[in-house]
DNA sequence: CTTGAAATTATGCAAGCGTATAATTGTGGT
DNA sequence: ACCACAATTATACGCTTGCATAATTTCAAG
């Protein structure tokens, strides 16, 4: 009657790994970084708690590797483009936006997500480097993508119409993810859109993808 | 030789509860949601635990009325003018815009102290609802300032310049919060003034206020 | 079929958490 | 000068946390 002890298979280290990223970035998604404790991701990730330190050398060493990932993922999901059939540079800069503040970018869990690193990202150094240097990504693709425009910019101009536009799709995306129900459908990627195209002075609202309606990815 | 009990002075109810709102939000400022335990709040309010709970229910309490201050604040840093001499439309608006994208309301410490209470404000209806009201207010104060500059325009479109530039200045103030050594001296600032100027079709750059240097507040 | 190393589980520990409750102490009214 | 009551401190309890370590199980190689 006294409990057997549990069966289990040995899986691939790099399975492993990412199980227990995925089940920590869930639960911070959920609950915050409170709810992310040892014993929790464990759970969720099918597997004892013992088994986190033979993967991770602490539980600060997950969430490192667990926010590294979530910033990757991050910046694929927005500017890798399903189907940006149009071929114009400004197609391709209003899709970046629009995909940027639709979901599955734009999600309540993400907002819940990034802000449950923020305080490790200022006070751990080597996140905030991660954070920094995900951040630079991001906005450099957007530099490049506004340099691809008609029109001829100095590169300070340049800098500063990147920073504003990175600016206004972060804080859209902010407000989309913590008030979802304040907003119409797709409100946010519209205003994001005409915002962006008006900082450069294009009419970027015409380039407006459709909002993808049942496209099973793949 | 055994401790003695130790000596205190009975503070008014009020004085009592803002210092322990006031030590809340430092140490959510300081190391996240995580470092604001009963006992830390105590030792820094310069009392001992037990009496957080005879003046707050609970510590879910002081919680809410810590967000519910905080909130009030920085809508008040924003919008408090402190010597807008400025009398036009233009300059009061690039005051506003500017005075959220500089101290102290562009702070490594108030974004802390944010992302500490966003897991709450989306679990928490009685804190959704505070954030609801902080953020619209904002917007609307910022919407009435749009309003009153040259041009007319339908509520609707007026709406989303509102949002654009909410959003404008949020992604700033973020940014800006987050990595305050990647950008120069009041380029934030200059950035958002002149963001919000290309959203409305104004030049509001030409109505930037000077940084203030040295002034002592009263 | 055996064997041995690696993967996984099980158990335990010290510290910290929020909360409840009892014991004291300061203070204004009489 | 006292006294009663509210403000404050002190103590204790049950639970959870991250981490260390020992005991087992899987699985591939010989």
């Amino acid at each position: 009657m006294s409990g057997e002890r549990r069966k289990f298979t040995r899986e691939g280290e790099e399975r492993r790994r990412d199980a227990l990223i995925a089940a920590a970035l869930d639960l911070i998604a959920e609950g915050g970084a409170q709810a992310a404790t040892v014993r929790a991701i464990a759970e969720r990730a099918g597997v004892t708690p013992g088994l986190i330190r033979h993967y991770f050398h602490s539980k600060g060493d997950l969430t490192r590797a667990a926010y590294l990932n979530l910033m990757q993922r991050l910046t694929q999901g927005s500017f890798a483009a399903p189907d940006h059939a149009t071929d114009t540079p400004e197609g391709r800069l209003a899709a970046v936006v629009a995909a940027s503040l639709r979901p599955p970018v734009m999600t309540p869990g993400a907002l819940g997500l990034w802000a449950g690193f923020i305080h490790q990202v200022q006070s751990d150094p080597a996140m905030t480097e991660v954070h920094e240097a995900g951040y630079l990504n991001y906005r450099d693709l957007l530099q490049a993508l506004i340099a691809t425009l008609p029109g001829v910019w100095t590169s300070d101009v340049l800098r500063q119409q990147a920073i504003a536009c990175n600016g206004v799709i972060d804080g859209l995306w902010l407000e989309g993810c913590a008030l979802p129900h304040a907003f119409a459908e797709d409100e946010i990627a519209r205003i994001g859109v005409a915002s962006v195209g008006a900082i450069l002075g294009v009419d970027l609202l015409a380039h407006l993808p459709p909002v993808a309606t049942k496209e099973t990815d793949e």
